[in-house]
DNA sequence: CCGGTCCAGTGTACCGGTTCGCTGTGGAGC
DNA sequence: GCTCCACAGCGAACCGGTACACTGGACCGG
């Protein structure tokens, strides 16, 4: 492979003039540019990112940290990676996966090995450990996510609060005056998971507002418990015809959930979920629903991680997408 | 942040007696070695990475190239990034993702600088675009796929052919004479899928070996066309009462289309699958099933790329990881 | 005609490691 | 006691770029 010192003889003019056309970070004449430009051609020249790393310790790569967490391991990560990867692109920057049980550690490495110019974290969790490292270090990064404390870091996140609002309002404007609403596990509200938290919050709200009784259920882990605390939600007479869902499993099993008791929507049940756009993709869901929106998300938290690397002291940023609709299919019946 | 300069003067040596200690490649007595451990240490020093790059021209970096087809069902997608990451850091290796509409282009601009040591395909087809960059560069790459022409590059894949055997087999033994196939959409096996051709053409031979008669039906993309196939597919009193499901959409969707009829498994219908692993975590998938091993062909992948970079003119490997078995969910019923 | 300014382009140091030929020391062998 | 060798550690070159102080020539005004 061709090094910029290839390109300099055979352009006939210095290694810095060919590395000043290559950045465009200094005037070269239009001739000059040209020579160099034609034997870069000939060449096939490109430059080696590492080299150039090494030179401007920038490493035009983002780390992307995947939790872990059981609870919510979901379909719709990949489109979380690609999204960022792909947004990345655009910028210029490449991105490296740092998946691992320990998140903190793959953090460490990345820093101490210098291989990347910063963080984007998934799956952020309320004094999230990860950020530990990344502020000693004072590396830049954003957050997925919107904990209560962002601890001087960027972060973006869906806005779940307005998401479940307009949820609530769907239902008590139909009125509804109660609800049942299926939860994530418990342990992911207890992890401090930032968007089941300001969902739950935001929901319990709004829904005392607009004066609907809310029976909060929490769904736990695995499918076959997602079905059965599905069936004993349906089942028991008690409960209310509505249900207001932010579970993406319990989402993708209620319809069998519904089968296994002869139940119908809307005739029976009303259902709202808030839930990753991924799954309409897969299923034929029929619930009347606010969708995640992944490109925009990773859009955005791209171009702040970006933008917080060109300037590390820059005000801290805190960004809610709201999603902008909600899509009506037809599972909610108009209430007395 | 230290370098290897400031480690040796802390312990009072050279700097390339502690390259020699970092790399282990050359003898140190164990006093000099425990004085640059103890510099290491106090300096919390690490080796930067994108330096160590440049001299060694190694980047300890796979690519790991996502392909891009709408037809395919994505939520494994994740599974298999984050097993392949894994797998990755055990042999010291990162994973920056190549995710592009245009795979070839993202491969071309990884080699032209120089960004990984090597590539894992993912999604591989025939004739694949996005070998000849890799050819053309000789650089080190596995497929994870297997196409009938591997043109000199190592290939790892779940054993397709095998596991579409021991479905046949499965409901040959019930008794089976006859059975719908429900395939993938037409455009997988014109792209040249690899493991949608294998699968078919191992069903397709093994059927008549066993005397069963195979219904080929090809599902269309999105979830209201599958549903609408499994539909027409179901309703039709000409075809078989079972079924062999191939299509990860299908297997999903089924148990709705199932519901629309009020149908039962395995009383009116008998099913059998092979699907991605993930699917089962997230839903209760009462049919018997192989599944893919996403682990296990991810570790594999990556050793042998591992394995091929360290000598780049080894002979090429094969090599076929048969699913452990068949899981049986008693979704087959036993026919005269 | 001379001194100052501007400007394109050059040379060199440097980023942070690795590698390899060389050196100085100590012990073995005779 | 001297030579020779083995061996631990050293120094310098190198990987492939970037950045910045500098140079030499053109151009300007006085």
């Amino acid at each position: 492979m061709a090094t910029i010192g290839d390109v300099a003889r055979e352009a006939g003019v210095s290694r810095s003039t060919v590395s000043s056309v290559l950045t465009g970070r200094k005037y070269v004449s239009p001739e000059t540019q040209a020579k160099v430009d034609a034997a870069v051609a000939k060449l096939q020249f490109s430059v080696n990112a590492g080299a150039r790393a090494l030179a401007t310790s920038r490493t035009m790569a983002l780390g992307v940290v995947v939790g872990f967490h059981e609870a919510e391991f979901s379909p719709a990560l990949a489109a979380y990676l690609i999204a960022l990867s792909d947004a990345a692109r655009e910028q210029g920057y490449s991105v490296v996966l740092l998946t691992e049980p320990d998140g903190v550690e793959a953090v460490r490495r990345a820093i101490s090995g210098r291989q990347v110019d910063g963080f984007i974290l998934l799956n952020v969790v309320d004094d999230d450990p990860r950020l530990e490292p990344i502020n000693k270090a004072r590396y830049p990064a954003v957050l997925l996510g919107m904990p209560q404390d962002t601890r001087g870091v960027d972060a973006v996140d869906l806005d779940f609060a307005a998401g479940a609002a307009m949820l609530v309002d769907h239902l008590a404007d139909a009125g509804h005056r109660e609800a049942v609403f299926v939860k994530w596990p418990e342990e992911l509200y207890a992890a401090g998971s930032t968007y089941a938290n300001r969902f739950a919050s935001s929901a319990r709200e709004r829904a005392e507002q607009r004066g609907l009784r809310l029976v909060p259920i929490a769904v736990p882990v695995g499918p076959e418990q997602v079905r059965a605390t599905l069936r004993a939600v349906l089942q028991d007479p008690e409960n209310p015809r509505a249900l207001l869902i932010h579970n993406d499993a319990a989402v993708a099993m209620l319809p069998f959930a519904l089968h296994d008791l002869g139940l119908e929507v809307p005739a029976d049940r009303s259902v709202v979920s808030l839930h990753a756009a991924e799954l309409a993709r897969l299923y034929v869901l029929s619930f009347t629903s606010v969708e995640s929106e992944p490109a925009a998300v990773c859009q955005t938290a791209v171009e702040m991680l970006a933008k917080r690397i060109a300037s590390p002291d820059g005000p801290v940023q805190k960004r809610l997408i709201v999603p902008p609709h909600i899509e009506p299919k037809g599972s909610v019946q108009a209430a007395a």
